[in-house]
DNA sequence: TTGCTCCTCACGTCACGTGAGGTGGC
DNA sequence: TTGCTCCTCACGTCACGTGAGGTGGC
């Protein structure tokens, strides 16, 4: 029989591991002192610590390892939890790895420009979304091509809704879609799904659309829409340092809409997905 | 202005994230009413979320993430922490690939046994230790050879250490060390520091060692001695399988010795370090 | 009046580390 | 009497999720 103290030097843990173990019910203590409540453990005891220790060392949860000795399971039910806890820990490894991507993809990006990013890129989930849209081509992507369009287009639109006595459900937002030698710019302005032609009079132009969920790289831009391709060239750029691709129509949500152009706030989604068969274009560390 | 609700699903973040933040004052809002305590926030602070969740996403803590964002770190100092960030990241992702080889060794052994191995081998940090100890050769590792080698060592041993009026400070160990054909058997008991030949009676044949620290294979016996080279074989295998080699004395040490040899409790541990410079030797996953 | 959104506590998570405050045998 | 070992609470860790219980405007 040892002491708390003797038996966790010999088991090479912490006198406070074995208490809690004692706590959960892990590891009771072969004898426990009535009077002074010391707890005494035989060397056989050690067999069941070593057996802890191994699945706590393959990251299983104390819970896990409960059930795993307690249960007395069978080597094909072992076997099922190590399969699982292999999935998890692959997944985690993976998730590491590409936060490391990113952490090198930081660190070049201050390299090579030699000050840090004022704003920031970030991938999102965003959900599908009802809309209703009118639209029009315009000649290019420049924003000198993109206001004269997308100007009337806005008013067109919020002059239906308003007719029909609909309630835009959040802010409107814009997507381009390419055609031929232009594009066409799409002016949207989220809706219920109570919403329906039948039911409100939206007019011939505007046409009720389900934007697909998608994931994007997104940032938020303040101030005119005057610079939108600065912006659009650094989410591209970053886009493919992470080792994404472009998949889709990219958006524009406007968050803030004031007369003054310069105070606007404005989200930019660039929908992506991941570069298929190959590896994230980061610089390799130094 | 955006209520908190609004914000939060602007910047696909929840509610409570954003209460949590206000509260650690990460991201205060622009606005709070003092009569109901409502937050608001201004389109142009999801820039700061933003770059709240971009650091998170890399793994920072949220009280790193304030350092970050409200000491107006210089490029240097940020590159600074993106390394040291890195530096953890491969630290984990190690850890993790060694664990994921560990668990798949464990599959592919209840595998090929169909059973669940009794006895855990655990890897442990033995600290170093000054020891007492006699020795002899015997002619070879089997228990033939080693018991009629061993059982005087220990009687002159103690004999030795009573007559000195020298206590152990722990359970007495073996350690075989390979000479030409045979093995040098050591007898061994941990001493304190104090103890010194100068200033006790210990004899000739009795020197005073420091075992060094180990890193060891280890696992629990019961039993009598007479199976150890079982537990030998097994110990070795495992180590083989994990990725290990060999590195210095096997030892063993004497955890619990009644009468009955076939209720001994014994440590056997084996020495290991690194394969160096080849992966772990396990098979691939099916 | 019934929903909806907002509010403030406050517990629970996971595996212990780390005091705080006290006891019993050498 | 001074150390040493043991004991039992109980807080702190990390980033929220999840009720519980209540309020104000449509």
């Amino acid at each position: 029989m040892f002491s708390i103290g003797d038996f966790a030097r010999l088991g090479r843990v912490s006198v406070r591991m074995l208490r809690h173990y004692d706590e959960l019910g892990l590891l009771r203590p072969a004898h426990v002192d009535p009077l002074t409540g010391y707890r005494y453990y035989h060397a056989a005891q050690l067999a069941r610590l070593n057996r802890i220790i191994a699945l706590k060392d393959l990251g299983f949860t104390l819970n896990r390892v409960q059930t795993i000795l307690d249960h007395d399971l069978s080597a094909n039910e072992l076997q099922a939890m190590l399969q699982r806890r292999h999935a998890e820990l692959k997944q985690r490894v993976r998730a590491d790895l590409e936060r490391l991507a990113r952490v090198r993809a930081r660190i070049s990006t201050i390299k090579q420009e030699g000050l840090i990013p004022m704003n920031e890129i970030v991938i999102k989930r965003i959900p599908a979304v009802r809309v209703a849209e009118v639209c029009a081509i315009a000649a290019g992507y420049d924003p000198q091509s993109i206001a004269p369009v997308i100007d009337p287009l806005f008013c067109d639109l919020f002059e239906c809704l308003a007719r029909a006595g609909v309630a835009p459900t959040g802010p409107h937002l814009a997507y381009y879609e390419p055609v031929g030698e232009g594009v066409l710019v799409h002016a949207a302005a989220p809706i219920g799904d109570d919403v329906h032609h039948t039911g409100h009079d939206l007019g011939e132009r505007t046409s009720i659309v389900e934007l697909p969920e998608i994931e994007a790289a997104t940032t938020i831009h303040r101030g005119s829409m005057d610079h939108a391709d600065t912006v659009v060239q650094q989410l591209a750029t970053w886009i493919e340092d992470h080792g994404y691709q472009g998949s889709g129509f990219a958006r524009e949500v406007y968050l803030e809409i004031t007369d003054d152009r310069n105070t606007w706030v404005t989200e930019f989604q660039e929908p992506i997905r991941k570069l298929s068969l190959s590896k994230p274009n980061v610089a390799p560390q130094g």
